[in-house]
RNA sequence: UGAGACGACCAGACAAUCGCGCCAGCCAAUGGCAGGUGAGGAAAGUCCGGGCUCCACAGGGUAAGGUGCCAGGUAACACCUGGGAGGCGUGAGCCUACGGCCAGUGCAACAGAGAGUAUACCGCCGGUUUGUUCGCAAGCCGGUAAGGGUGAAAGGGUGCGGUAAGAGCGCACCGCGCUUCUGGUAACAGAAGCGGCAGGGUAAACCCCACCUGGAGCAAGACCAAAUAGGGGAACAUAAUGUGCGACCCGCACUGUUCCCGGGUAGGUUGCUUGAGGCAGAUGGUGACAUCUGUCCCAGAUGAAUGAUUGUCCGCGACAGAACCCGGCUUAUGGUCGUCUCAACCU
């Protein structure tokens, strides 16, 4: 996603998991395909470098789960103390995080 | 071997698979295939300097800010190079905001007799009076800046002469100041002569002197341009309606339709990477650097591209992510190599 439309609408009305030092944020989209946004907050992840690599493992992990999600928009937010966490915490929250939310929009 | 000084360089390597940004190519028609390329030495802090862009601009002055030994380099600098002076270190080396308190103003707690026209507390010395155990003691009048003491600092230092005791009072050397000469582009250094010891410190205190500087920044600026108030112009209709000016007509303004112009929000395009460019060689220069020749094209995103998994190896990988571009400075940080210094030991 790269509109502030999009981001604000998903902040407005979406479903909300979090933990691991992350809050995923979900909302049905009417594009045809699933969408990541995301919002890395400096006050939370001090160093660029750090910013950057954690967006990366990110998109990465979206993409390796992206055929499994229907058509929603997802953003991930970071949380105080994310920081301190290495790569493969972050792969793991990631994982529960997807379970989660793959779940909710099977349900609804 | 240990402890240092200086300079240069590197920033895990190779391979496989799946992905991402940009560039162009082929098949061919919105898909597929193959290829190239893709973060740093600090990309950081945003502290200086410049390019670029827009705005302003006759010239001069003032204000404000900056720079501050000399010469050179540079597009420019607060940077760099070479040199001078002062300081630190045994040394290799390193550091320096290194113009002017005889233009003016200000500042300095406490201590101390006295702190800027120096000063007499204890001392030292002379004279005199009184006392006297005849050694001297006390009082008074003077001389003195050697010694003590206070202080961050006491109005040159050492030695000799001199004297009642002393004193640049005199002399020698050192320091300081002035003049001349010599060397050097200069900063400055050296020598000779003269003066005769003063005008204490502080200018990243105000200030004075010399020199420099217009302002804002790529969210600069340029272009395209939905939407929406509203603006300007032209044509048409005044056949008909309404409002205002007016007693009424004409007329004018508003109103109606069409077209054009301008404006510029959301959004998009551009600026955007060929450049004070890299590499190699030659030449000039002590050097910073410059010139010439050859050769190469090396990120350009815009919610922002470099990741994941696996294998092999090693010393098991620090600090850290471009956002208009360069030159510096500062700070963070893992390692490698070379040259040099000192100490101890061995030959």
């Amino acid at each position: 996603m790269n509109r502030p439309g999009d981001f604000s609408r998903v902040f407005r009305q979406g479903k909300r998991t979090g933990g691991g030092g992350l809050t995923v944020l979900t909302v049905d989209n009417s594009v045809g395909h699933p969408r990541l946004g995301l919002a890395i907050a400096k006050k939370h992840v001090k160093l660029a470098s750090r910013r950057n690599r954690l967006k990366r493992i990110i998109r990465e992990s979206f993409r390796q789960h992206q055929s499994s999600f229907s058509n929603i928009d997802i953003v991930v937010l970071s949380r105080p103390g994310l920081d301190q966490l290495d790569s493969a915490q972050i792969w793991a929250a990631l994982e529960r995080h997807w379970l989660t939310v793959v779940a909710q929009w099977q349900n609804s």
